[in-house]
This record gives C-alpha cells, sequence and structure tokens, in this order.
RNA sequence: AGAGAGAUGGCAGAGCGGUCGAAUGCGGCGGUCUUGAAAACCGUUGAACCGCAAGGUUCCGGGGGUUCGAAUCCCUCUCUCUCUGCCA
C-alpha cells in the first residue's frame, strides 16, 4: 500500500485532462492510446471504490479493538468476546479488500507503465529522425586536405586511440586512450566541467554503480534492464549517464522553494550495452560501450522548466561554439523523442572525414515524468507539488574527440581548438 | 570478513501490547514586545490515499507473522555504528 506507484504520469492529471493526454500520446505514436486511458480511468473508478470500502471496514475493525480494551479495563469479559468474533470477521473481510485492491493497482500501474511522457505543444509532428527539427545552424564544414582521414584512421596515425588494446583488455567498445589522446580527454573533461561551473552549476562526483531502487527512480528499470551493465553478485547496475545517480540524490525529498532550481553537473564514466544497436555505420569512436560524459541536470518549480532549458541549450552551444566545431541543434519529433521526454533538443557536430553528423548532446525536459517516480516534490503554500527534472550532454566526449580530430587535421598534424590548449598543454597532435 | 549494538518526525531523542501519528529539546513558520534586531513569551510545524466537506484509512528502515488491538512481541532482509582483521 502506500505509494507503491512507479507510474509516471499520474491517473490524477488524466482524469483531468484526458483529451490532452490522448492527444498527447497519439504524436508519439502509441497505439490505441484512447482505449488505454479509458481503460486506466475504469480501473482507477473501481480502485477507488475498493479502497473506500476497504477504509471503512479498518475504521470499523479499530473502532471495536478501542471498545474492546476499554470493555476488558472495565471486566466486562463476555461483551469483549463477543465483539472479538464479530472484529475477526472484519479482518477477514479487509483482507479479501485489499487483495482486490492490490489486484487493482497491479492493473493500474501495468497500464500507466507503458504510456510514456506527453510531448510539450512545441514538438513537432513526425515520425522520425527525418521529421525532426532544424532550430538552428552554425560554423562550416572545413576544406579538408588531399588524403585527410576519417578519425579511426587518425588515431592510429597518430598512436592516441587504441582499440586493439581495449579488445585484448576486455572487449569491443573499450578503447584505450594513449599519449595525448589521453591527455586531451582529460583536458575537455576539465574545460567542460569548469564552464559548467562558471554557469552556476554545483560539481558533483557521484557513484558510478547504483541500486535497483535508482533503477526505478529514473526510469532505467525494468524497461532498459538489458542496456545497463549488471553486477549480478551484489545487484548493482553500471551507470550509462550520470542523470542516475545525480537524479536519484534528489529522490524521495521534499525540496525548499528558496533552494530551487537545483543545479548540478558530474563528470562521470558511462556504460551501455548497446545490445543489438550496432550496425554497419558504427566505426570507431561513434559508439562505444564506455565513454566519459560531462553531465547537466536541472531540478525546477513548473513555472520555471522551459525558460531554464533554453537555458541550458544556450551553455551547450556556447561550449559547441567554442569549439569551432560545425553545429546543429534539432527539435525532436513526437516519434523520435524518448519515452520519459516532453521536450528534446539533440546538437550534432558535422564530422568532415565521415561526412555525418554526431550527436553529441541531447538537452531534455522531462517535466513531472521522472519525479512523479522519484517522488520529488517541493512546497508551496502548505501543499506539495512535483518538481520538473532536467537533464543535458554537456558534452559527451568520444564523437567531440572524433570531429576535432577530422574537422582539425591538416599536412603536418590536428590542431586543437584554441580554448582546449591551456588544458590540454599543448596544441598539436603529430 | 568476525563479534556486539542499533534503525522513531527537518535534526536530536523518549516511548509498561490498548488512551501513540507519536513526549521533550533544537530548528522552521506566524505573532506579541522592540525604532530595528536579539532575548523572552504565545501559537503553529511529517507524508500518502479516499472524500465537496466533516471525517476516514495507511505509514515509527523493508518484507512477513502473533493478537480483537503492535512503534512496542516473533521471524527475515537491508543498512548504520563500535571493536577486531584486511586494504586503496
Amino acid at each position: 500500500m502506500g505509494l507503491k506507484f512507479y507510474c509516471m504520469l499520474s491517473i490524477q492529471f488524466i482524469k483531468e485532462n484526458t483529451l490532452v493526454v490522448i492527444e498527447g500520446l497519439t504524436k508519439k505514436h502509441v497505439k490505441d492510446a484512447e482505449l488505454l486511458v479509458n481503460n486506466a480511468i475504469d480501473i482507477d473508478t473501481r480502485r477507488r471504490e475498493t479502497q473506500k470500502e476497504l477504509d471503512d471496514t479498518n475504521a470499523e475493525a479499530n473502532n471495536n479493538a478501542k471498545q474492546i480494551g476499554a470493555l476488558m479495563q472495565q471486566g466486562q469479559k463476555d461483551a469483549a468476546e463477543g465483539l472479538k468474533k464479530a472484529t475477526a470477521d472484519l479482518k477477514a473481510k479487509a483482507r479479501q479488500l485489499s487483495e482486490l485492491l492490490q489486484n487493482y493497482e497491479d492493473e493500474l500501474k501495468e497500464v500507466l507503465v507503458k504510456l510514456p511522457n506527453l510531448p510539450h505543444t512545441s514538438v513537432p509532428v513526425g515520425r522520425s529522425a527525418e521529421d525532426n527539427l532544424v532550430v538552428a545552424e552554425w560554423g562550416s564544414v572545413p576544406d579538408l586536405y588531399e588524403g585527410a582521414q576519417p578519425h579511426w584512421d587518425l588515431i592510429k596515425k597518430y598512436d592516441i586511440v587504441d582499440f586493439d588494446l581495449g579488445n585484448k583488455i576486455t572487449g569491443a567498445g573499450f578503447p584505450v586512450y594513449k599519449n595525448k589522446g589521453a591527455r586531451l580527454q582529460r583536458a575537455m573533461i576539465n574545460y567542460f566541467l569548469d564552464s559548467a561551473v562558471a554557469a552556476g552549476y554545483i560539481e558533483m562526483q557521484p557513484p558510478i554503480l547504483i541500486n535497483e531502487d535508482s533503477g526505478f527512480g529514473t526510469g532505467n528499470l525494468p524497461d532498459k534492464e538489458g542496456q545497463m551493465y549488471h553486477a549480478v553478485v551484489d545487484n548493482y547496475f553500471l551507470i550509462p549517464t550520470a542523470e542516475v545517480p545525480i537524479t536519484n540524490i534528489y529522490r524521495d525529498t521534499i525540496q525548499k522553494e528558496s533552494d530551487l532550481p537545483i543545479k548540478n553537473v558530474a563528470y562521470t564514466p558511462c556504460f551501455r550495452r548497446e545490445a543489438g544497436s550496432w550496425g554497419a555505420d558504427v566505426r570507431g569512436l561513434n559508439r562505444l560501450h564506455q565513454f566519459d560524459k560531462v553531465e547537466i541536470v536541472q531540478i525546477a518549480k513548473p513555472e520555471d522548466s522551459y525558460q531554464l532549458l533554453e537555458g541550458m541549450v544556450a551553455h551547450v552551444r556556447s561550449l559547441l561554439e567554442s569549439l569551432g566545431l560545425p553545429c546543429r541543434i534539432l527539435k525532436l519529433c513526437g516519434g523520435d523523442m524518448s519515452f520519459t521526454s516532453a521536450l528534446t533538443y539533440d546538437f550534432e557536430v558535422y564530422s568532415a572525414a565521415q561526412k555525418r553528423w554526431l550527436e553529441v548532446s541531447s538537452v531534455s525536459n522531462f517535466e513531472t515524468f521522472q519525479a512523479n517516480r522519484l517522488k520529488l516534490r517541493y512546497k508551496k503554500d502548505n501543499q506539495t507539488h512535483l518538481l520538473h527534472t532536467l537533464n543535458g550532454s554537456a558534452l559527451a566526449l568520444p564523437r567531440i574527440l572524433a570531429a576535432i580530430l577530422e574537422n582539425n587535421q591538416a599536412v603536418d598534424g590536428i590542431y586543437l581548438p584554441k580554448v582546449l590548449v591551456p588544458y590540454a598543454g599543448f596544441e598539436k597532435i603529430g
């Protein structure tokens, strides 16, 4: 009992905004949205009726128990015995009702868990990546010299990332960064962290293994179980992103209004099994099982969250501009958005030698979808309300590295973006 | 890893099986006093669910059990602390 729901959209919201919900779900291409929603409301009605009946039964039993206590003290044993019997019957009835209630709750949860978050009204209609909206684009693709190479050749040429060694130690998708490759990576981590701190984010260093409760909190369990590495002996999971431990810091809390918004930044390695997503065009640093990422997270009052989302977009944009990479921002359409997101901007850099856009950041507002699971709330006018959670990469490292290597290559070596030189301690690879 | 102790409201800390959602202290909020502040004094102060409301139900680490009745008794799990061992 109590709050055992791990559902995402709250049933109250669905009841009060049925049409909006159906419309939103349809935009996300949920099949039979109307049927699912009506079914949920139906189950909830029965659930509430059962709960009322159970509460009444319990109230009566409690009342009896009090009377029995009083009778015993007065020494009226016979009267007490009679009441005891009646109360035992009530208990049996309550047991049945609470089983029934549990059934309804499970049934409801089963339906609700299948419903994704509703898209923000500004989300473009569409089914796939093709329908995403380009909302900004800047920088120009460099003219590469004759004989320019894709990054998977460059890393061999300059001996800065070694996949064979990673294979030997672990397996595919676990590269070893060497020499200036390792130093450049470290430089980027520090640069990204410092930039976020300068923008008002509080830096955190969370655990990179999480327990089951945390996995449920951010919605990575049970759905994406197969995507996380699992340390079976202790039943811990390796994080797929810093979002998971950072957001879970605030699980099951009631925040003070004056502490909002909360802004955190964290660097962590990220681990993804990427089961089933290995394709022909996945080469080199484009997709890895372990990679480094700096993540920004905000927890905000509902009325502020979209403005703060724009602030996060601006922050990521300024990072990318400072690196001098050609870049574009996409507003994802309903069909391409994640299950949990209400609005997502993807950032892509153009990697000149492989002639491809690479996603390097994804900035999202989840509104109350995660907060509902997390029980993350704040108090206003003596009432508790769910908060909004937002996060974004700022930035994911390997693809940035790939783009820098490819775009900045010259006959005599690879030149680092100027902002990274003081961090790296060198200005050229090769 | 071995031995012992413990888990109660924002924190600290009480709680003979019935009158305990829980004493007390601190903190928070509101007020009196004050030119203002402090002090002092008064009041207020957990969460979820059902209900228009009155009110009701549930929650004292998690799960299960005994009982008419459990924060209080029993079982189990998890976690924390102290001592011993081991080790970045």
